[in-house]
RNA sequence: GCCCGGGUAGCUCAGGGGUAGAGCAGCGGAUUGAAAAUCCGCGUGUCGGUGGUUCGAUUCCGCCCCCGGGCA
């Protein structure tokens, strides 16, 4: 498949077959790629986040692999800082660039930029995170609705997580999260340069063969000794690696409340419903821009 | 062949004369610094088949089929 324009993006669920997808517009059309999936950043992981194999990535240069430590925090900002770093290399930003990956936050932050919110305190972050593991939802949404009513409506009871990042923001800079959300972003791509926009999205029945399929493979391949090795190196609690599909499965299994079977099981079923999100995130935020192949 | 037990949602199973309900799976939705996260919503069904009793049967009775276990 070749393609003219300056940047292709290639978005899709899980196990849609993207990185082949990626690498076969590298060798025919040139460029580069760069990683737009939350958990390939990660180096710790590899088989178990279906980041490309060294082989695939000796095909073309590959960006935003396995660049960070589990241990470091990251997100959406950090990503697209590092892509706007990355960006400013001129012998990158002249030539093709092709995104892709599967986190639709990640695409969206590209295309419209991120709102800028000021860096938290450290230590209210902190606070907040463990605040979370203690207190009910229910309670820390009260805090919530006593210091910013209004984002507080916004946000249902039970998301923690949302709800802490809201308490975190207006603690540490006094303004709601809900206004800084409406300062818009800048969007880091050049508006010059041409876009193709790229969606795959197989038959749902096929794709759940490929996604347990591959679960299989990941298996056979020593899935399970890459979870070992990561258990090993004892990351912070809540990092975002220990929450990877097949982490926590696998990890249950080696600490014996699972067999094998039932890992990898849930482990599938995991990865389904994880497409399934991927799969309505892109049907509804995704414009017609977007060229739809199975 | 005989004797038990069972056949209810995709799976495991509960229920019981007024056309049925849980868990898991599945489906739909939200999504702004943890996003593979986090959260919201939805039972999707010839109750094995067929006769009978009954105002009414998935439920009770007969026969048949299928699956376990036991005795031969």
């Amino acid at each position: 498949m070749e393609i003219d324009e300056d940047i292709v993006l290639i978005a899709g669920p899980t196990a849609s077959g993207k990185t082949s997808k990626a690498i076969e517009i590298a060798k025919s059309s040139g460029g580069v790629i760069i990683n737009t999936d939350s958990m390939q950043v990660y180096r710790e992981l590899r088989l178990i986040t279906a980041r490309p194999t060294a082989e695939e990535e000796a095909m073309a240069p590959h960006f935003l692999f396995g660049h960070v430590s589990g241990r470091e925090p990251y997100s959406v900002a950090q990503w697209l800082a590092d892509v706007s770093n990355l960006l400013d290399e001129p012998e990158i930003n002249s030539g093709k660039i092709i995104f892709v990956g599967g986190t639709g936050l990640y695409f969206n932050s590209l295309l419209d930029g991120i709102s800028p919110v000021p860096t938290v305190d450290p230590g209210i972050r902190t606070k907040w995170r463990e605040a979370s593991q203690s207190q009910s939802s229910e309670l820390l949404h009260n805090h919530l609705k006593a210091v910013d009513p209004t984002m507080a409506e916004q946000l249902n009871a039970n998301d923690t997580q949302r709800i802490i990042r809201a308490l975190e923001v207006i603690e540490s800079t006094g303004i709601s999260l809900l206004d800084w959300q409406k300062k818009k972003g800048k969007p880091v791509l050049d508006k010059d340069r041409s876009i193709h926009k790229l969606l795959i999205m197989p038959e749902r029945p096929i794709l759940h063969e490929r996604i347990n399929q591959r679960f299989d493979q990941m298996v056979e391949e020593g899935g399970l000794k890459e979870v070992e090795e990561l258990l090993e190196l004892d990351l912070p609690e809540g990092s975002s690696l220990m929450k990877a599909i097949g982490v926590p499965q696998l990890a249950a299994h080696l600490r014996g409340e699972l067999t094998i079977e039932e890992a990898i099981e849930q482990a599938k079923a995991a990865t389904r419903q994880y497409a399934k999100r991927q799969c309505t995130w892109f049907n509804n935020s995704f414009d017609e821009s977007w060229n739809l192949i199975s």
